[in-house]
DNA sequence: TATGAATGAGTGTTCATTCAT
DNA sequence: GATGAATGAACACTCATTCAT
């Protein structure tokens, strides 16, 4: 029975992130969740303690679940231009293959709101860690991890967040973006 | 016939900017707005269609404002480093005293429920200007528009939004970025 | 300049009696109502003392405006048939020719809570005094001239307002109509 | 689980019809409705999707429940005269006993906004089924069914309606029009 | 006289949440 | 565990009316 049980909260979860998409924070209540998931309003507070805690929850999960998929691609044998290829690509495409999951979390994190109560900040630590050991092996420039993090990550954010270029000219982007990534961090 | 008073619609968007950080997008509410602005919840129809115009208006003046802010300090003497120092400061200590329309800036524009209903895209027209000019002059690599803002503009915002790091560290970090911003962009 | 005040007045009556046909007696708001007269609705002040005040005003004017109409036409060569024929068929024309009129005039006069403030029931003395006057002739029957205006008029105006028959058929009804209606109370 | 309360739904109802009765269309609120009926706002909207909606069931389920309530009461072995007695006489008292619901009925069919949205029209066929049968039988003068409804009902109506009659005029007034309806429709 | 700005009280409706089953 | 009924409080918005000009 446990499969269950389990499968409506996947719905849940699944509902608030798609209609957090379509419909913002504003204007995604638990009775359109519910109805979405196919479940009753009252199920809801069954898996969550309330409509915070739920977004929270939701949050918390899937809030650094980009830097697993990114660290589940990178592997030993890669040089420094390589690997930094890897994970700029790799954050491109997670984010256009579940864009749903990344706006969610996107307005999630761009709201002080909700982020202070959260207090997420937390397991990026491995990301971290491998750029400390890429720094240690004479890979990476001396430089903080926060300015490595905002160098590799948020242009390419930008990029893919700017809804006025086209696909094939976002690619161009993305290539020249890599370069200049590559250059500013590699030793 | 009295007449509108500028007064009265500068304190409702005040309200708005002020809320909007302290709550959030949902969770301001037009009550609410009306009280922190001193006036009833119907003058606030008097000024903004409903409330999606509201913000939306909003949301026009103040999402390139900083644009403005930069060039205005920009000048004809400055060579490159000079130049690519002076706008990422600028730009950090922007958000720094600016913060609530700043917030309110990003929580908009991270909300795709709100930002397809409102054009905006448009006048970053003089930014653009000034990079082709510079990219003429062989100040800057010739790189595309779009790569060259996201290399300047989002590392500074993501370390800015990073509320783990004192100031006196980002301080040291804004450094760090700074040289690389210059050494990636500059000829 | 007196004229530019009754046209003012006048324009303010008709968008009344046009906005409660089409949108009912809520729905029809002082702003809207000033909207459609093209003033503004501080003027609707001017001219009457509040709304209720506005309404009571119109419809006294409008109520009793249809026999004045019939009595218009009413002369005295006219046989008992003709004249309950004409005083029908005029009855009728009027509420087609009227319609916005007629239909503000019933909604006003079907709601207790309107009525009751308002103490019309009143100047329809003339009828009365017709149907009087031709009783004394031995044209009419000797009944109740509540009987009377019951008989004459009611079935007239419920085929008025039924909306299923077409227009022809409606002409064959009122034929029927009138002749019972003749029969009824012509001795 | 909660079941529905069809007690909750019938005082809800009540409520509205009371309250129409009193305040017209305009002026019941939903809110004066559910303090009325016991119940809170957001309860209504469990049994009725909204306001027009409620107003156009509890329409609906009363429009016709007139005829129901004389179709009861006519039996096969009453001659014409009897017939047009009892139908008049108890239309007459039913306006009297069921005030509320009949100005309820009244006040909505009189609002072309509101009939035009709801379109019944529907089941007086059983009546019109019965003049037929008497028309076949030779008791009925053979008039349109629409000439005959307007002749029988609408003048009872109109006496009922007028407020300026003392309760005991009317009774002699209904007397007249028995009389004057049995000489215009029976054969 | 005439106006558009201004408003408190109200509108219909939805909210997050709890209750009874 | 799961539900739909139930709700008080809040929502966005409009109302009839008044104010200052």
């Amino acid at each position: 029975m446990r499969k269950k049980d389990d499968e409506k909260q996947r719905n849940i979860k699944k509902a608030v992130i798609k209609l957090i998409l379509e419909e913002g924070f504003h204007g995604t209540s638990i009775s359109k969740i519910a109805k979405e998931a196919g479940v009753s309003p009252a199920t809801v507070y069954i898996y969550y303690e309330n409509k915070d805690m739920m977004l929270q929850d939701i949050y918390r999960e899937y809030s650094e679940e980009i830097f697993c998929h990114l660290l589940d691609r990178v592997s030993e044998d890669m040089d420094g231009r390589q690997l930094i290829e890897l994970v700029v690509r790799s954050y491109y495409s997670y984010i256009h293959e579940n864009d749903e999951i990344f706006y969610f979390v996107e307005q999630f994190s761009s709201c002080p709101a909700l982020t202070n109560q959260c207090g997420v900040k937390g397991n990026i630590v491995s990301i971290y860690n491998l750029f400390n050991d890429l720094k240690r092996k004479k890979v990476l420039k001396p430089l903080r991890n926060d300015t490595i993090m905002a160098v590799i990550f948020s242009p390419v954010k930008a990029i893919s967040n700017n809804q006025c270029n086209p696909e094939d000219e976002k690619v161009d982007i993305l290539k020249e973006l890599i370069k200049i990534i590559q250059d500013a961090l590699l030793l």
